[in-house]
DNA sequence: GACCAGGCACATC
DNA sequence: GATGTGCATGGT
């Protein structure tokens, strides 16, 4: 029976460290969490290099350009009407709470930061949850499509659970580390990509003799 | 050509 | 509170 320590282990052995975000710099963190909803991250990737090319990629200048000239230059990462809002929405926040710097917010309670960002039109809660873990190294669990699917696989996770009851299974059940909840949901979502898939891969999946769905 | 990708807001029941 | 829909590009 596969617990929540023991799939990490596994997937550790067989990943090694992921050392997430891929990213320069927390506000390249935040955007990248926005861009990337619902959407492959090389995508996003290509997204981001137009933001880099154009020299715009930080909250004040992207908060000020024409809404349709941001949505041109996101256009591979896909919604990219929706997400140049979402990312000017963003932007506001920071300029207005934090004087553009997401440094500026290292001194406030998780909690309420958490429901300061959920505040932010387009900021669900995975969303939320990666600026907290990836860009404010704060110790939350990020829970995504990924995450649902192989731990109801795995038996770990009772179907049709809520994002707050999965995010309590894992926090409850591993030690309390950042560096873990960082370094798992990197492993959960390479574990994603290439195997556990809506149909899944399982010949070469490295969770085989912990899986009661692997197909053998 | 169908399916999928590191969601979210909003409408409707 | 649960369910359905629009948003859109690019890879497999």
């Amino acid at each position: 029976m596969p617990t929540f320590p023991s799939v990490y282990d596994t997937l550790y052995q067989a990943f090694g460290p992921q050392n997430w975000w891929p990213a320069e710099t927390p506000f390249e963190v935040a955007v990248g969490a926005v861009l990337t909803q619902n959407t492959a991250w090389i995508n996003v990737e290509r997204a981001i290099a137009n933001l880099k090319a154009a020299d715009c990629l930080g909250p004040a200048t992207l908060h000020a350009m024409d809404p349709a000239e941001l949505a041109g230059l996101i256009r591979p990462a896909g919604y990219f009407n929706i997400k140049a809002q979402r990312l000017q929405a963003l932007c506001r926040f920071l300029l207005d709470e934090a004087d553009g710097s997401l440094a500026n917010l290292t001194n406030r309670d998780t909690s309420a930061l958490r429901a300061q960002l959920l505040g932010i039109k387009g900021v669900g809660e995975e969303t939320a949850d990666s600026i907290l873990l990836y860009a404010l190294h704060r110790r939350v669990f990020v829970v995504d499509a990924y995450t649902r699917r192989i731990f109801e696989r795995l038996g770990l996770l009772k179907p049709g659970l809520g994002y707050g009851a999965i995010q309590a299974a894992f926090e409850g059940n591993l030690p309390r580390d950042r560096s873990l909840f960082n370094n798992y949901h990197a492993l959960i979502v390479a574990l994603g990509k290439d195997y556990c898939k809506p149909k899944p891969r399982c010949e070469a999946c490295p969770l085989q003799d912990l899986c009661p769905s692997a197909v053998t």
